[in-house]
Order: C-alpha cells, then structure tokens, then sequence
DNA sequence: TCATTAAATTGTT
DNA sequence: AACAATTTAATGA
C-alpha cells in the first residue's frame, strides 16, 4: 500500500536535463544504444527531510542514485530503534543488491536535505546487466568498493575517540570511486553529519576544528573541503 | 543590482 | 539545550 508520500514522489518525477546526466557516472559507459533505452526509462523527482526514497520490505522498483543533496541509509532493528549506516553524497548509486535479486528493500533511505534523485527502473537495470559490458563493469566496481566500505564501517563503529570516527566517516563520504561528485569539497551541515556519525552536533564541531587544525580539513559555511584525504583514512590522533 | 530582512549555520557555553 | 555571531538566501525597490 502506497504512503502519501511514496506517490508524491511519484508524481513528481520528470525526466532528465542534461546537466543531470553529466552527474550520472555510468551514462559515459554505455553505447549510443544502451543509452537511449536507459535514459527513456530514467526518472528524477525532488524529495525532502522525513520523505522515504525507499523503504525497509517494499519491492524493488528502482536503482537509485544521487544526483544532488545528500541522503541516509538507515535501518530499523527488532526494538524499533533507527541505526544509521552511512550518508550518501552526490554521485552515489546504492540498491543493486537488491535490484538483481529483484527482492524487498533492506534499508530505508530518506534525504537529511533537500535532494535531487534518479532512479533507474529495475526491469532497464537488468537489461542492461544483460547487454552492456561497460554496465556490468560499473556494477562490479561498485559492489567491490561497497564492501571495502562496510568493512571499514564495523572499524569505525568500533572506535571510541570521536576525532578518529568523525575522520573516518567522512573519508568514505569522499570515497572517489563510490561518490565521484563529490570532489573536494562536500557540501554537509555540521549537524547532518552529526546525524551520521552519531555524535552531537557540539562534538561534531569539535572534532572539525581538530581535523583542520591538524590540516585534513578545511571548514566552511554548509561544508567543508579535504586537505587531506589519506590522513582522515589512516591517522590514528589528531590533536 | 543593491539594500534590507529572514533564515540557516556555526561556534561557544 | 541555549545563546550570540556569522553567513547565506530571499525579497523587493
């Protein structure tokens, strides 16, 4: 049974400008062919804070990827309590797993700003799982650098110094692989990236202030740029 | 385009 | 959680 605002969402959607396209990694992979059957059957609609992109147990219909704001992929666990995973900044494509099996949503994925989304039907996904090799490749990558990341995640939970977490979580945010969009500077409100870490908004800031101390980091108005990306990987103190 | 005002974000307690 | 300071966005002449 569709939510109000599933079939908002719906309604909204248009299709695609080309500068929205340049935001689409594998768009450049495909043949001329393969691109007209994928872009007829490409959508993008707007959503907000408290909308659901998709949610944990509903079919899959879309692959969905960002092409502006930034979204959370959270769970719900038996208590009823919401565990955030990881944000996902612009260029991020996520639910393949589940577009290829053809299964039910295992998260929940809802913006933390205003954001712009596409999503690829998941019949055209799979059509070009069968015809496209650049496609294939894509996925591929794709699947291999997400878990890499979750790897890292369980690292990252792991960690007690705040410092350590805020860097961390925000060097998979730069992930080039997974979020190519991004580049240097990431466009996060010291408080959304409170929502992901899982930390207060007035350690978030502290621990911003170590980082650029330290020089990984440069803070700015609604976002802030990477100085140095291997140190917010590997350092193990900023201070 | 500029000036004013409202809203958002940050830094600090 | 609350506050002031700062930056951006929106508004209208």
């Amino acid at each position: 049974m569709p939510t109000p605002t599933d079939s908002a969402l719906h309604q909204r959607r248009r299709s695609l400008t080309s500068s929205e396209l340049d935001a689409i990694p594998w768009i450049q992979l495909l043949s001329p062919l393969e691109r007209d059957r994928a872009l007829g059957e490409l959508k993008i609609a707007d959503a907000s804070p408290g909308e659901y992109i998709c949610r944990m147990g509903r079919p899959v219909t879309y692959w969905f990827g960002v092409v502006d704001g930034l979204l959370k992929m959270s769970s719900d666990n038996a208590e009823g309590q919401t565990m955030t995973f990881t944000g996902v900044p612009p260029g991020g494509w996520f639910g393949e797993g589940t577009a290829m099996k053809r299964e039910t949503y295992r998260y929940n994925i809802q913006p933390l700003r205003k954001s712009r989304v596409a999503g690829l039907h998941v019949d055209t996904f799979h059509w070009l799982l069968d015809h496209s090799i650049g496609f294939n490749r894509f996925v591929m990558n794709q699947l291999n650098e997400r878990l890499g990341q979750f790897i890292a995640a369980r690292e990252i939970d792991r960690m007690t110094n705040p410092d350590i977490r805020v860097a961390r979580s925000l060097a998979s945010l730069f992930n080039p692989v997974l979020y190519p969009n991004v580049g240097e500077v990431l466009r996060i409100t010291q408080q959304e990236l409170a929502y992901l870490v899982g930390l207060s908004r007035q350690r978030v800031n502290e621990a911003l202030t170590a980082l650029a101390a330290h020089g990984a980091i440069q803070v700015e108005y609604g976002g802030l740029r990477v100085i140095n990306l291997q140190a917010l990987r590997t350092q193990t103190i900023f201070r």
